[in-house]
DNA sequence: AGTGTTGGTTCAATGAACGAACCGGGGTAG
DNA sequence: CTACCCCGGTTCGTTCATTGAACCAACACT
């Protein structure tokens, strides 16, 4: 998208928005985000993505205040990417897209999600019927009945866990 | 995106969703259809959009069946892209992008939301405050403070107006 | 000294987007 | 009947983005 080439002329905030997050791969890299991925060499193998565009959009979006770099550990020097609090609102978002998805496309989703407190099933705009609005970290990812990748990254996402909690794969 | 280079080998719902609606310019196409865009020429005019691509765009949602295609006059035969029930059922997925990127990006909105019935603003899941989950159709939209455009459908647009009702440009 | 891991960059080839030109069916004004 | 305009596109050469393979540097391990 790049400069020169954007959406600008267009008044609208969601233009702006998908200036930042409209390219290619660029919401399935937070929707890993929200999944507990947070390494390079992570995102990389479950995406298969090529390298060069994933170190893009990890900039794009730090640059943009959806995630955050940090160093992890200093020797040898290692880095995890966060989301920030602006990428966890992406949540219902990106929830609301998948449930259009998988009721308009098809398709037998792999990881299904409940509120953790209650038990129950979320609604499209990712609050719980029961509760009311969820924090992101109040929900449980568990194993549907769609198909899943093997990679190990993807197996240690299998297990059921909360969003955000990062993912460690072994 | 097309054959070949897509997001297979992914494994969720949200590839197959952006599989369709992930190009440049589509979601753009997508909400524009909603505040009341119909025709080709209206499409072009407000979105700024090489014709070739907006052909593709709206083929490619009339085949995901976003849209339907319809002729609304024989002699000359002129078309109209309407939105589905799966199209419009987007409006939430839209809506409440459109308010992060505000929140999170900035820029002035050129166009609010209320519920028409009883006047409230929209929560960001496009549910309304006091009533609960509300229909497009009943979602008015009003000028808001940011910069419009000054093509004559955007000018028509800038009036009150339901979500969906036809945008009569002159 | 050699091998492996992490987190990248570089580069040539391919594919998508852009914008200008063109086109055809059907009005409509002179 | 001729000329010109509108709508809804298609065609095409140029520019820009994505891809995948190769390379690289820092450090750890054996």
């Amino acid at each position: 998208m790049a400069l020169g080439k954007d959406y600008l002329g267009q008044d609208c905030s969601l233009s702006r928005g998908l200036e930042l997050l409209g390219e290619r791969w660029t919401l399935l890299v937070v929707q890993n985000a929200l999944y507990g991925v947070r390494r390079f060499s992570d995102f990389q193998v479950r995406l298969d993505i090529p390298k060069a565009v994933l170190s893009d959009r990890l900039t794009r979006l730090t640059e943009g205040g959806v995630l955050r770099k940090r160093q992890y550990q200093p020797s040898p020097p290692r880095y995890e990417y966060l989301l920030t609090d602006a990428g966890v609102e992406l949540w219902p978002v990106i929830y609301s897209l998948s449930v259009w998805s998988h009721r308009n496309i098809g398709g037998e989703p792999p990881r299904l999600f409940r509120h953790a407190e209650c038990g129950s099933g979320l609604l499209p705009s990712s609050d719980c019927p029961q509760c009311g609005q969820v924090a992101p970290g109040e929900v449980e990812m568990y194993p549907g009945p769609g198909p899943k990748r093997t990679d190990p990254v993807s197996r240690a996402m299998n297990r059921p866990r909360r969003l955000l909690e990062p993912v460690v794969p072994e």
